[in-house]
DNA sequence: GTGAAAGCGCTAACAC
DNA sequence: GTGTTAGCGCTTTCAC
C-alpha cells in the first residue's frame, strides 16, 4: 500500500502548510510557481503522490471504467479490449476487467461491486444468459453509464456497438448455398439471445430466399462447454448429415473441424464450413477457414468513445442506440465449391 | 457516480447509529442478525452500498491489483489474464489492466499511476525494453509488491513465474537437429533481454552439443512490428538459407509461415519450424505446427497466488525467487523429418 | 500567495 | 449488541 508519507509530512518537511502542498498537485491553483516547483521536487525525491482514495473521496470521481466480458477465449475479445484500453488511457482513465464465464449470476455480482463509486462507466458484452436483467438498473440508479458491444440485451435501453450480423449471416449462408450446400446446419451457443438470435435470422432469411426448408433439427443450441460442444456437434453431423455448417461463434467451428476429422469427413468436399471469427491466421488452417470477421478492435474503440461522450455530457445516457460496424466476409477453402 | 445516499442517512432513516449500519456491511462484526437484516434490506431498497473511497481511505487497502503486459496479441496473455482474474476474484480483488505496447516508457508511466494507493500489488510481464528499471523502485518504496510472469527483469529483486525456457529451447532445438536440420536460425524480438536471451541459450547449447557452428547471422533480432518482422525474416531466409527456424515467440513463426509461402518453400521439407506458442489449434494449421506450449493459465494462477501470499504476509516481499513451470513440447508436422 | 479549519463517508477503538 | 468519537489523507472555502 501507499507510502506512509502524506501531504502533511511533506508540508512539515518543507515548512509549508498542507493546503499549499495540496495546491501544488492541482491544476490552475493559485500558487507561486516557485513554491510549486519546490514541492513537486521534494515529492519526487520522496516518491510521494497524493493518495488516490482521499482525493476521490472528495472529488467523487474514479477515472476508472470497467470492461465485462463473457470469456477470454478468442481473438475477438482480446482485440476489443485492446481498443478499449487504448481509448481509456488516452482519456486518462484506468480499466478494470471482469470475466463472467457466460454466467448472468456472476455478471450481476460484478455489477453490484461497481456501483459504489468504483467506476464512472461500464463497457460490457453480455453473458448471454437469462432474460431478467434487472440488476443492470443498479447502474442506472447510480448514474453509471453502460455501453454494450457485440452482445447486448434487448430489454436494456443504452448504446450498443455491434456488427451488421444479420446481413453478414445472410451473406455467409447465401455463399454456402452458392457453393452447392443444400442442408446447412446452424450452430449457436444460445439461439434465443442477442447474437445467437440475430445471426440465426440471417441464416433463415437466406434459406427461405433459396426456398430451402427450415429444419429445426439443423439448428443446434449448444453450451459454452467445449466437451459438450464436441458431443452435440458430432451428434448433429451423424444424425442429420448436413452438407454445410454455419457456426455463429469461432469455438463451434473449431469443434466442427475436430469432429469432421474424427468422422473422416473432408472439408469442404463432404462438409462446408464458415463461421464468425477474428482469427488472423484463418488462411493458415487446413483447409483455410472462411470467416465473418468482425471489426473487434474498432468496436472496442467505438464503444469507449461512446462511453466518454456520455461521461463528458456530449451525449445523453440511457438512450437506446445501436451502432453497426461492418464485418468483413472472407471466403476461403472451407466453404468453396469442391 | 455513487448515489448521494450515505451511511449516515441510512442510519437516520432507520433510527440507528452509523456504526451499526457500518457493521452490517462488514463480515464478522458483532451485530444482531436481525438488525443486520433490516439494514441490508433498507440498503437494497435505496440502492445503497458503502462508498468505496471512504472505506479504502480508512482501511488503506484498495482490494485491487494491476496486470501490466506488453501486448494483447496472442493466446498466451489471454490465458494468463484469465488465470489472474480468477484468483483475484476468488480473493475478493479487482483487476486493472494495462498494456505497454512493449514500451518501457509507457511501463514507467503506468507504474507511476499505481503508487498512490490505487493498487495493493502488481503482476507484470516486462516490456522487454531498456535496461534501466529504476522506476520499479517506486513500487518497492511504496510497498506495492510486484510479481513477474514470463518476462522478467534481472535487475529487479522479486518473485517471478516463468517457463523452463532454457530446457524447452534446448529440447526443441535438439529435436530439429534430430529431424535432420543442420542450419537452424533463431528468431527473437530482443536477444538481450529475459526470454529472448534465455531461449537463445537453450538453442546455443543444443547446437554446441551437436557440434554445429554458432552463426551470428542465423540469430535474428527483430522488432515488435509485424511488417518489420516479415521483412527481416524474409531477408534472413533468402540470404542465409537456413533449413530450420526456431521462433522464440509465436508471432515470428506466423510471419515465417507467410514468408515461406511467398518464397514457395515447403514446411517441413525445405524449412522446418518450431516455436513458443499457446495456440490451441496448432494441430489444425497446414502443416500442423510444432510448439513449445507454456502453461499460460497456470502461470497466471501461480503468479497471483504468489502475490496474495505476499499481500497476506505469508511470504516476504522483495525476495528474488524464480519459479519454473514446465512447458509442453508438441512436435508435429512443421518440424518432422520429411 | 499562503494558512487554518471544516469536512468528504466510512471504520474501529472504546464505552456502555 | 449498539452508540460515541476520533480520525484516514485530502480539498476547499475563508481569512489574512
Amino acid at each position: 500500500m501507499a507510502n506512509n508519507i502524506t501531504i502533511v509530512k511533506l508540508a512539515a518537511a518543507l515548512g509549508l502548510s498542507k493546503s499549499t502542498v495540496s495546491r501544488a498537485f492541482r491544476e490552475g491553483s493559485d500558487i507561486n510557481p516557485k513554491t510549486k516547483e519546490i514541492i513537486l521536487q521534494k515529492a519526487a525525491e520522496l516518491g510521494f503522490s497524493p493518495n488516490l482514495y482521499a482525493s476521490n473521496l472528495r472529488g467523487n470521481k474514479s477515472y476508472t471504467i470497467a470492461i465485462i466480458i463473457p470469456e477470454f477465449g478468442n481473438k475477438f475479445f482480446s482485440q476489443a479490449i485492446k481498443g478499449i484500453e487504448l481509448v481509456a488511457r488516452n482519456n486518462g482513465y484506468h480499466v478494470l476487467i471482469y470475466v463472467t464465464d457466460h454466467s448472468a449470476e456472476k455478471e450481476a455480482d460484478i455489477i453490484r461491486t461497481l456501483v459504489n463509486g468504483r467506476v464512472d462507466g461500464v463497457i460490457m458484452s453480455g453473458s448471454g444468459e437469462g432474460d431478467n436483467h434487472e440488476y443492470l438498473k443498479l447502474l442506472k440508479s447510480n448514474k453509471v453509464p453502460l455501453v454494450f458491444f457485440d452482445r447486448y440485451y434487448e430489454d436494456v435501453s443504452t448504446a450498443c456497438i455491434t456488427g451488421n450480423d444479420l446481413d453478414s449471416s445472410y451473406q455467409a449462408t447465401k455463399h454456402l448455398i452458392a457453393s452447392g450446400a443444400r442442408k446447412i446446419a446452424y450452430l449457436a451457443v444460445n439461439k434465443d439471445v442477442s447474437i445467437g438470435k440475430i445471426r440465426m435470422e440471417g441464416y433463415k432469411k437466406a434459406l427461405q430466399e433459396a426456398a430451402l426448408p427450415l429444419n429445426e433439427q439443423l439448428m443446434l443450441d449448444t453450451s459454452n462447454d467445449v466437451l459438450v460442444n464436441y458431443k452435440d456437434i458430432k451428434n448433429l453431423i451423424e444424425n442429420q448429415k448436413p452438407d454445410a455448417i454455419f457456426a455463429s461463434v469461432e469455438r463451434l467451428a473449431m469443434s466442427t473441424i475436430r469432429v469432421a476429422k474424427e468422422l473422416q469427413l473432408l472439408i469442404p468436399k463432404d462438409l462446408k464450413l464458415i463461421c464468425f471469427s477474428c482469427l488472423d491466421i484463418a488462411d493458415m488452417l487446413q483447409p483455410s477457414l472462411s470467416v465473418v470477421k468482425q471489426p473487434a478492435y474498432e468496436m472496442g474503440i467505438e464503444a469507449t468513445t461512446q462511453l466518454f461522450d456520455i461521461l463528458c455530457g456530449r451525449k445523453a445516457d440511457g438512450i437506446r442506440e445501436i451502432i453497426f460496424l461492418d464485418s468483413e466476409l472472407i471466403f476461403q477453402g472451407s466453404s468453396s465449391r469442391a
